[in-house]
DNA sequence: AATAATTTTTAGGCAAACCTAAAAAAAATA
DNA sequence: TATTTTTTTTAGGTTTGCCTAAAAATTATT
C-alpha cells in the first residue's frame, strides 16, 4: 500500500511542495531556511528521498517532487487542513493558534481517522486560512486568486487566504477584522513603501505594509 | 514548565505505569515484551529515564516510576484515552480498533489540545474500555474492581473494564455482546482448564477461557 | 555451599537526522 | 574570460534509540 515516511521525511515533502508552489524553482538554501537547519542537512534528506523515488534531483542543479512526492504532499496537507478545520470549528481554537498543533498532528497516519474525520467535519473544503483541502484521492482545487499587493486601485476584492506561517500576522488581521470572506478594496498605494490604504465596507480605511499585502490572497469580483 | 519527551520516552513511561499498576516490581525481560524490543534496549532507556529523575532504579534489582515518572505517566495515558472517546463518540470508530491509533495521537503534546479536548467530550469520566480518565491535574479515580477469574459462583457483578492490549480481544467481546457495563455472574467454573460458564441476564450461558476471564474486570453488586 | 540457569548490564555497532568545516561547483562580476 | 562570491555538496562528527554478543550479577537447584 502506501509507503510510510518518518516524520522528519513528511515535514521535508510537505515544505518542498509549498515552495515550489510560489517558485517553480526550490533552492537549498531555501528549503534549509523553511525548515530551520542547515543546506548539508538538507542535502542529506534530499538524497534520501530521491533514491525512495518521491524526488527529481540533480545535484548542484535544481530539485522538484516527483509525481509520487506530490502525491505524498497532497496527503500530508489534507491531514493538516482537516486537523486545522477542526481545532477552529470543534474546539474553538482561533486562526492563529491552530498551526503549531496542526504541524504535529499531521503526522498521525491512519486513512481511516482521517477520512472519518473528513465527514464528522462535514468534508469542509477550505481550511481556516482558506487554503483549499485535497480529498481523499488527494484532489485539490487551486482556486483563481492574487495576493492582494496585486490588486489594482478601487477594484472590489474578497479575501480568499492568508498565507499562515505566522501567527502573530494572523492575529493582526483578527485585530483589524481581516478576515476569510471580507470585501475590500484599494484606496490608495504609496510609491515609498509600497503600503496600501485598504477599505472594507462601511469601515474607517486601514492602512497595511507590502510585506501584510503579500501575505494576503484575494479574489477579484 | 512541564518538561518535553521524546515519543520513545513516553512510550517507556506509560509501558513502566502500567505493568507497576499490575505487579509492584517491574522487570526488564517484561518490559521488553511489553515494548517488543530487547532487554538491553530496556536498560539503556532506564539510565536515562533515572537521569531525568522519572524513575527510581536500583541496577539488577528493581526500578519503578518516581513522582515525577508518575505525574508523566498520568498524563501520557490521559491523552490517550480522550483520543480513545474521541474516536469512539465522535468518529464511530468501534472499541477494539482504537487503541492503535491513539498510541500515535498520546504523542501530541498541547495541553490546551488535551483540555479543549476534554470540554469537547463532555469530561468522560472513563474511556471505551472502562478505565478512568485521569483529569486535568493528573486526578484519577482507580475504581474498586477485580478480574472477572476471582469473582465467587453465583456473584451478580457488572463489566467495569476490558484489558485493551489485544483488538482480537475486544472483538471476540464484542461478538459475544459482552461490553462494559454488562451485567453477568458465572454459573460454573471447570477445575480442569478454569474456563468460566457466563450468565447475562435473560441470555444463553456462554463459555470463556481464564485468560478471558483474566482480562475483564468487574465490580460486584 | 557450590554449581547451573536465568536475568540484567556492558561493550560495541548501526541507522536516522542533525551539525560544522572544508571542498567543489555554479553564478556573478570585473 | 578570469576572478570573486555564493551556493551546494562532501567529509567527518554527535545524539537518540535500537540491536547482538559477551560479561556480570542474581536466583534456583543440587
Ligand atoms: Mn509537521
Ligand atoms: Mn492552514
Ligand atoms: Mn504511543
Ligand atoms: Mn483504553
Amino acid at each position: 500500500m502506501s509507503p510510510n515516511f518518518s516524520i522528519a521525511e513528511e515535514n521535508y515533502i510537505k515544505s518542498i511542495y509549498n515552495l515550489q508552489q510560489v517558485n517553480d524553482a526550490v533552492s537549498t538554501t531555501a528549503l534549509a531556511e523553511h525548515l530551520k537547519s542547515k543546506p548539508a542537512s538538507i542535502t542529506d534528506m534530499l538524497k534520501k528521498l530521491q533514491a525512495k523515488g518521491l524526488l527529481l534531483y540533480n545535484p548542484y542543479k535544481t530539485f522538484r517532487l516527483s509525481k509520487e512526492g506530490i502525491k505524498a504532499a497532497l496527503s500530508i496537507i489534507r491531514r493538516h487542513r482537516l486537523w486545522e478545520s477542526f481545532l477552529v470549528h470543534k474546539l474553538q481554537f482561533s486562526w492563529e493558534e491552530v498551526h503549531e498543533v496542526a504541524e504535529e498532528l499531521e503526522h498521525v497516519r491512519s486513512k481511516k481517522l482521517i477520512d472519518k474525520l473528513d465527514g464528522f467535519l462535514g468534508y469542509p473544503k477550505f481550511d481556516p486560512h482558506g487554503d483549499p483541502i485535497p480529498d481523499t484521492n488527494g484532489k485539490i482545487n487551486i482556486q483563481q486568486q492574487l495576493p492582494l499587493s496585486s490588486l489594482p486601485l478601487n477594484k472590489q476584492a474578497i479575501i480568499t487566504a492568508v498565507q499562515d506561517q505566522s501567527s502573530e500576522l494572523l492575529s493582526f488581521l483578527s485585530s483589524l477584522k481581516i478576515v476569510i470572506g471580507t470585501r475590500l478594496e484599494i484606496k490608495r498605494r504609496l510609491a515609498f513603501d509600497n503600503s496600501l490604504e485598504i477599505k472594507c465596507r462601511n469601515r474607517q480605511p486601514v492602512n497595511i505594509s507590502e510585506q501584510v499585502a503579500n501575505a494576503i490572497q484575494v479574489n477579484p469580483l
